[in-house]
DNA sequence: CTGAAAGCGCTAACAT
DNA sequence: ATGTTAGCGCTTTCAG
């Protein structure tokens, strides 16, 4: 491995000069420049990162911090921002936490000491101060899905009560009255706004909300939808507050042997594979999931760039509701709904998708 | 920051001491090693691996290189895999290719210079070069899902092979004689081994088979599927080789009205969220992605400590065909088919699930 | 068993 | 505009 030194020696010049050269960081002589530029090309030297970091530099590296890989929304959102980050050169450390506050504290403080230039974080819960002292020594912080309480760093969000306030209004102009509201537990921004756009509807409309909660501290679904269910007025309409309860949600409805729309009608939130491969196909409200991690890799990136950029603004990116058959609408044309028909393909296909093989 | 040499201060000994006791690199006496650990413990010293790399140290750096993190397979795989290498002391490094080869030289190229101590890969093409310079430098490889061709590298996969020659056994013994195999056209290992495995199933039974490939390079799905659905003799039962192409066939057989599993029967490789969800619901070979990515990594750190222990073998995880309905046989009880009862919830819940969410 | 010194590749600060 | 020097925190080498 050629070090800037060698550089130096075959280009006849100081070492300082290269360095100059190699970062930009002042003016020298376009001679000098010629030949230090002809000297890296000809040995291939390439900087060594590691004495630049052990120098006090900041690192080309961007922690990612997620609750979790395997969840389809984090994973193309990681996605996205992996390759917009790449796309910048960088390169993306990606840590899952499992949702756990101990394992977010953990990598945060691995990745202050290994010396990050940013992170991009889904965080997951409400403390957040190892996230403010990141943002205190220096590095650029920026939140996706829910913002960073506390913490000077920008959020990049999706209009969550608007859209849920949407879906239920939606449901209402089909004539429901009883609408239950299913989400999970978990005390996050995201489910408290979809929570307070149901509501709102509710409320304008001068109807009963009535919220369940399901997760390890409020009870299981089963047993919750049926209490529901099962009581002297209920429930005609369904809005649940993500893909996950949506699934087992959808679940109990095919075990109960509940016919949609009819005996009961839906909005999910989160768009889903099943949701168009299913009879009725489910509408959903869209998040735009590709575009809040490459917004926030793009965002991230400008921030390391001229750190005083940052705001702490939130960000909000819109949904989009995305009508199909599960609240009462028609398909548009008998089973072509969501169809892209020139390709002949469902439109809007996931990410992986793309690749080179379909 | 406090260096190791504040710690050789603050206990009284030299530098050498301390790092001795740090690294576990030779002998020291008790009395030495106590003071250290306790002048440790007291100032809070954390080593720099910044200055290990510049001294010529591997670092706990593994690098994963996927072709695509949005993809539901590859996600969860990776998910894994990095959950294993963080309880094992390293921090991960990702990089999605989107199936490209260039980025995947380029991302490996990047990685060997920054010193990774080894590299998990899901390989995305044929000329694995650039592995084998790695490989060659001293950086541990296991590759996952695809055997690295040509490189000193463990490999896991899966019985491809077998569980496709199974799963069309056993529409051959529910009686269908015209059953056709619909894969993605990339020449990749799993697709040759699964159509491999189809083929060795209808040989044996000395059934004519029919291999519809589709993709960028052969042709739309919508077209294949027409074209051999309108012949003379038009299959009743389908392969279909991935959980992508499980998707768009499904869609196709919506889009025609086909029911299963009466007009057509149908086995997927991989299991996927809408498989159970709809009805009927869908057969299919569930490979073991978390192991996978789990078993990978806990074999790369195996191979980072003892690099001598490479030895090239490729390890096969099994399968499992999971009977549901789409291949015309009887759901186990009603709608409840992969329910877990006790918990009134789909069983085998994918990972995702496993959160404090739900 | 322990310590002192040299140097990995880079850049900030200071000379020129 | 350019060169020189010192030192980031660590480990290898060699001397005690």
């Amino acid at each position: 491995m050629p070090s800037l030194l060698d550089v130096a020696k075959v280009a006849g010049v100081g070492v300082m000069s290269v360095s100059r050269v190699v970062n930009g960081t002042r003016k020298v002589s376009p001679e000098t420049e010629r030949k230090v530029r002809a000297a890296i090309e000809r040995i291939g030297y390439e900087p060594n990162e590691a004495a630049r970091i052990l120098k006090g530099q900041r690192s080309h590296v961007i922690g990612l911090i997620f609750p979790d890989l395997s969840d389809p929304f984090l994973a193309t959102c990681a996605n996205a921002a992996q390759e917009t980050a790449r796309a910048a050169g960088y390169v993306t450390w990606v840590a899952a936490t499992g949702h756990r506050e101990e394992v977010e504290r953990e990598v945060t403080k691995v990745m202050i000491q290994r010396n990050v230039a940013g992170m991009l974080v889904i965080p997951c819960g409400k403390q957040n101060d190892h996230f403010a002292g990141a943002a205190k020594s220096g590095i650029s912080i920026v939140s996706i899905d829910r913002p960073l309480e506390n913490v000077k760093a920008e959020s990049l969000i999706v209009d969550n009560r608007h859209a849920a306030c949407r879906a239920a209004e939606h449901l209402i102009e089909h004539g429901h009255r009883r609408i239950i509201c299913i989400t999970d537990d978990f005390p996050i921004f995201t489910r408290m706004e979809r929570v307070a756009g149901y509501t709102q509807a509710m409320k304008r409309a001068k109807l009963p909300g009535q919220i369940c909660a399901v997760g390890a501290m409020s009870g299981d679904l089963s047993d919750q939808l049926g209490f529901a269910l099962g009581s002297a007025n209920p429930p005609t309409a369904i809005f649940v507050g993500s893909d996950l309860i949506a699934f087992l949600t959808l679940h109990e409805l095919r075990k109960r042997s509940l016919t949609m729309p009819d005996e009961i009608a839906l909005i999910a939130f989160d768009d889903f594979d099943a949701a168009t491969l299913l009879t009725p196909a489910i509408t959903v409200i869209r998040q735009p999931v590709s575009d809040l991690g490459r917004q926030a890799a793009e965002l991230l990136c400008r921030q390391i760039d001229n750190p005083a950029s940052a705001t702490g603004a939130r960000i909000t990116l819109k949904t989009e509701l995305v009508i199909r058959e599960s609240c009462g609408c028609k398909a548009k044309s008998n089973a072509d709904h969501d169809f892209d028909m020139l390709r002949r393909r469902p439109s809007r296909l996931p990410d992986r998708f793309r690749g080179p093989c379909y």
